[in-house]
DNA sequence: ATAATCATGACTAATATAATAGACATTATA
DNA sequence: TATAATGTCTATTATATTAGTCATGATTAT
């Protein structure tokens, strides 16, 4: 599995509308700015994710993002394979395509980076963005000298 | 982690290496044929694997290429991290480079891609091509009606 | 009305990937 | 010692992906 940069966006949106579930709308650009990501990008990437109904948007003065589902309800495996796509490290590997490939070697290594795929899913699944959300609010109250920005 | 082509047949040809170990020197034509590479892509990832002190070459008529190690002592996490650089999920979360980075929202995704890698690492820096070998040959008895193909 | 906002498609530059081409070097062996 | 089979090396090409930018249109709170 790697992280595109559209990746790295659309996990850092989620998490900042995470931070602000059920306290209205935040624009494209409060996002922009709070994630360090080019707006005409970002308009990109949340497009992408409302297609794949992460979010839903306001429009008009005053409009904004929001998440369409509680926190709770998000996985970061979900939003990464939406964005990703499949994050098996070999094409020849993803789920229900096994039968295709009868090459010997090709064999042993797919059972090595299946094993790779269930550790990775096992975090990524378990992880939703609510938790991710307490463990920065979490963060913020202990008051560690972090300033926002990469 | 993401194996591309490069690193498949570089995985390909170790393995098959490994099969050959202590048996003479295999031919970039018969590890092509083996694992249904290109020839002259191959020669490249020969000459990488060999500049990383993978394998050696004996040249002229029946030379061919052979294990520097035996393959007991070469793991795939080795090779992979040879060829593809670093398996990190995200550039900013790559070891030894953590201070940089003071962003909020990125440090519990880093905390999260973290575990990813470590889970990775330990799957494929505990995997040998011995290991590997012996199940492709612990298969070829079995004789399953496997065909070298993909 | 109008300003702020979301919506969309076309376009571009840079980089990485996957492969190809061709000239050159080495060496077993007939 | 000629030669054919092999490895070595550099350069080039084609394609895909990534990370954006640009221009324009649509919606709506005020």
């Amino acid at each position: 599995m790697k992280i595109s940069y559209k990746g790295d966006y659309a996990l850092k949106t989620l998490l900042e509308l995470a931070l602000s579930y059920n306290k209205g709308v935040v624009s494209i650009h409060n996002l922009a700015r709070k994630g360090d990501i080019p707006v005409k990008f970002l308009e990109q990437v949340l497009l992408t994710l409302k297609r794949g109904g992460f979010v839903d948007s306001k429009r008009g003065i005053s409009g904004g993002y929001f998440l369409t589902k509680p926190p709770e309800k998000i996985t970061v495996g979900e939003a990464v394979r939406f964005i990703e796509g499949p994050i098996e490290p070999l094409a020849c590997a993803v789920r229900d395509s096994y039968d295709e490939c009868k090459d010997f070697s090709g064999c042993v290594f797919k059972e090595l980076l299946d094993q790779v795929y269930t550790a990775t899913s096992l975090v990524i699944d378990t992880a939703t963005f609510a938790e991710l959300a307490r463990r920065v609010n979490a963060r913020q109250t202990e008051r560690r000298d972090c300033t926002y920005s990469i």
